[in-house]
RNA sequence: UGGGUUAUUGUGUAAAGGUAGCACUACAGAUUUUGAUUCUGUCUGUCUAGGUUCGAAUCCUAGUAACCCAACCA
C-alpha cells in the first residue's frame, strides 16, 4: 500500500457504513425521468452511481422515475439506455416507479389509515395560497380535518376515475407552519387521466415525485440513494414517509451538479436549442448530450475518466470545458489513426520532380509502432495548406515563405522558389524543388528543416465534407449571462468545409473510427455520410501555441 | 423578515489541530518528420474580523457572499 487517492465524501460515507456493519453490501441507483435526453451531467451522477457500486462490490440499477405520464415516453426510455450503455456501465436490473404503482396505493392507504393523509378539495391556486411562503406559515386547508373513513372512499373514488383533473388531490397531513416548504402537508398523488407509456389507461391517479422516489428506493432496498443538491429540502420529507410507512431506510445524500463553461446543461434550455432550431436535433455535435458528445467523436472513456477527474462535493462549481478536452485529447492521442487532409488547398508543384510519376510512401498510423504504417501516393502535384505558406514571413515563422525549406510530412524536404498569384492577388500556386536524397526513412541529405507539413497528392486525393465544430456559446457561462441565454450562441459553431481533399486510405473509413487529421485536430465520420459523400466532425482541435504565438 | 446548503490559487479538488498538495488552464524552456505528443520548470489560494492553542483551512464567536426552497414537474 503506497499513497492512497483520498476518498470523497460519498466514499467516506459507503466506507464507514460498510466499516461499521450498517449494510454488507451496497446497493445505488441512476434514476432518469425518461422526459428527454441525458447530458453531460448525467454522465456525473452515472459514474458516480455505478462507480461505488463496482469500487464497493454493490450493485446498480437503472429505474426510470415515470410518474408523470405527460411529459414521458419510451423513445426517452431507449435512448437513455443506449447512453448508459455506450458509457460502459451495466444496470444489476431494469425498474420503474411505474412497477410500484399498485404497492404507492397501498403505502397511500396505510397514510390514510393512520391519519396521515386526506384529500384535498381545494384548487391548486387555494392551496398555493393556503401554502404560505418561505417567511409566513401556511394555514390548515378546510379539508384537513376530515375523517378517515371519508378520506379512505374519496382516494378510492380518485382512483376509480370518479374526478376530473385537478379536482382533489391526496396530500399528506404534517405541519402547515413547518419552516421547510415541503412539509407543508405536500401533494403525494394527483389526478391525471392520461395514457402512461408503461401502463396505459390502467391508472388516473399518479404518485408525485415525493411520495415515489424514496418509496421505490426503499422498495429496491437502495442503500445510498445519491442526488443531486436541490433535493436536500426533500431529504426531511424523504425520512418522514420511510418511517411513518415503516418501511426499508435508504439514506439520501446530496452532491453539486456539474456545470461546465461554454455550454448550458438545463432540460428546458437544451429543449429550446433543439426546438427553436439553433441545434439540428439532440443529438447535434454542439450539444452537451450523451449523443451529442458521441456524434462528435468523444470517447466513453474520456468521459468517465474527466468525471473522475471532476471529483465530487457539495459545493456549486463551473467546470472547464478544457478539463473535458484534456481528457480527451489524452485518449485520442493514444487510440486515433493518423491520416492527412488539406482543409484549405493550395496547390504546391514540385518543378524538378517527374511528371505523371507516382511514388507509394508510408507513414506511421500512430505513436504506438502496433499501430503500424500505410502507403500513401506521392507525385508532382500536391495540395497542401493555404495558411502553410507566406508571402512574407512573420517572426518565427518556419514553414513555406520564398526560399524556405520545410519538409513534407513522410515524403521529402522541398524548397519555396517561386509562387504564382490570380488575378484578384490571392496566391494560386507554389512552386518548389525538392531534395531526391532527403526521403523520409533514409534521409541522407544533411539538411535539417524547423517545419513539418501535411499534404495529400492532387491526382489521387479524395473529397469529404468537413463539419468544423466550435464551442455552443461565446461566453463561459451563458446562464449567468444578463438577457436571454439564446443571445449568446456562437455564430461560428459550425463551419462546413464542403469539399476538403483527404487522403484515399479515409474512404475506409467507419463510424467507430477515430482519426487525427495530422496538425488539425480529431476527427470522426458523421452518420450522415452516404455512399457518395464521405462526411467528417471535427471532435476537437489539436492543441495549437502557434496560434497563440502569433496571436 | 424564515429555513436549508456552501465558501481553499483563473477552474476544480485534497489536507480529519502539525510542511497548504494534486489536476486542468496559463506562461517559460528542452525534445520533436504533427508549432501535436512527451519532458522540465514557473504560477500572488484557505470569505472577513476577532478568539482558543506551542501551533488553526480545520475548533469557538460574530459577520459577509453565493446557491436552493412558495410546480397537482422531477
Amino acid at each position: 500500500m503506497s499513497e492512497e487517492k483520498s476518498l470523497n465524501f460519498l466514499e467516506e460515507i459507503v466506507e464507514n457504513d460498510l466499516n461499521n456493519g450498517k449494510y454488507k453490501s451496497i446497493i445505488t441507483r441512476f434514476p432518469p425521468e425518461p422526459n428527454g435526453y441525458l447530458h453531460i451531467g448525467h454522465s456525473k451522477s452515472i459514474c458516480l452511481n455505478f462507480g461505488l457500486a463496482q469500487k464497493y462490490g454493490g450493485s446498480t440499477n437503472l429505474r426510470f422515475d415515470d410518474t408523470n405520464p405527460i411529459t414521458e415516453d419510451t423513445e426517452y426510455v431507449e435512448s437513455i439506455k443506449e447512453d448508459i450503455k455506450w458509457l460502459g456501465f451495466n444496470w444489476s436490473n431494469e425498474f420503474y416507479a411505474s412497477d410500484y404503482f399498485n404497492q404507492l396505493f397501498e403505502f397511500a392507504l396505510t397514510l390514510i389509515k393512520n391519519d396521515l393523509a386526506y384529500v384535498d378539495d381545494s384548487t391548486s391556486e387555494e392551496i398555493a395560497h393556503l401554502k404560505g411562503t418561505p417567511t409566513e406559515p401556511g394555514k390548515d386547508s378546510i379539508y384537513r380535518s376530515r375523517s378517515i373513513d371519508e378520506n379512505l372512499q374519496l382516494f378510492i373514488e380518485m382512483k376509480d376515475g370518479k374526478y376530473k383533473d385537478g379536482e382533489k388531490v391526496l396530500r399528506a397531513k404534517i405541519d402547515m407552519t413547518h419552516t421547510n416548504m415541503l412539509m407543508r402537508d405536500p401533494i403525494i398523488y394527483r389526478i391525471k387521466h392520461a395514457h402512461h407509456h408503461r401502463t396505459g389507461d390502467k391508472w388516473c391517479i399518479y404518485p408525485m415525485y415525493d411520495f415515489a422516489h424514496g418509496q421505490s428506493d426503499s422498495i429496491e432496498k437502495i442503500t445510498h440513494s445519491i442526488c443531486t443538491l436541490e433535493f436536500i429540502p426533500h431529504r426531511e420529507l424523504y425520512d418522514w414517509l420511510i418511517e411513518k410507512l415503516n418501511i426499508f431506510p435508504s439514506h439520501q445524500y446530496e452532491f453539486a451538479r456539474l456545470n461546465m463553461t461554454y455550454t448550458v446543461m438545463s432540460k428546458r434550455k437544451l429543449l429550446q436549442l433543439v426546438e427553436e432550431g439553433h441545434v439540428s436535433g439532440w443529438d447535434d455535435p454542439r450539444m452537451p448530450t450523451i449523443s451529442g458528445f458521441r456524434r462528435k467523436g468523444y470517447t466513453p472513456l474520456s468521459i468517465r475518466n474527466f468525471c473522475e477527474k471532476i471529483g465530487v462535493a457539495k459545493r456549486e462549481n463551473l467546470i472547464d470545458l478544457s478539463l473535458l478536452e484534456f481528457c480527451l485529447r489524452e485518449d485520442l492521442n493514444n487510440t486515433a489513426k493518423r491520416a492527412m487532409v488539406v482543409l484549405d488547398p493550395i496547390k504546391l508543384i514540385i518543378t524538378n520532380y517527374e511528371d505523371g510519376k507516382t511514388e507509394e510512401l508510408h507513414s506511421e498510423n500512430g505513436p504506438d509502432e502496433n499501430m503500424g504504417t500505410r502507403a500513401i501516393p506521392f507525385s508532382k502535384e500536391l495540395w497542401i495548406e493555404r495558411e502553410d505558406f507566406m508571402e512574407v514571413p512573420e517572426k518565427k515563422w518556419f514553414r513555406l515563405t520564398p526560399g524556405s525549406m520545410v519538409r513534407l510530412k513522410s515524403a521529402y524536404i522541398v524548397k519555396c522558389e517561386s509562387f504564382e498569384k490570380d488575378n484578384a492577388g490571392n496566391v494560386k500556386a507554389i512552386h518548389c524543388t525538392y531534395f531526391p536524397d532527403s526521403k523520409s526513412g533514409n534521409d541522407t541529405s544533411g539538411i535539417t528543416v524547423k517545419g513539418t507539413i501535411h499534404w495529400v497528392s492532387v491526382p489521387h486525393a479524395k473529397t469529404a465534407e468537413v463539419r468544423m465544430y466550435d464551442r455552443l456559446f461565446k461566453v463561459e457561462n451563458p446562464a449567468a449571462e444578463e438577457g436571454d441565454f439564446k443571445d449568446y450562441i456562437n455564430p461560428h459553431s459550425l463551419e462546413i468545409i464542403p469539399n476538403a481533399y483527404i487522403e484515399s486510405s479515409l474512404t475506409n473509413a467507419t463510424l467507430d473510427d477515430r482519426f487525427q487529421f495530422i496538425r488539425k485536430g480529431y476527427f470522426c465520420l458523421d452518420k450522415d455520410t452516404t455512399k457518395d459523400k464521405l462526411i467528417f466532425n471535427r471532435t476537437v482541435t489539436l492543441k495549437d501555441t502557434w496560434s497563440k504565438v502569433k496571436g
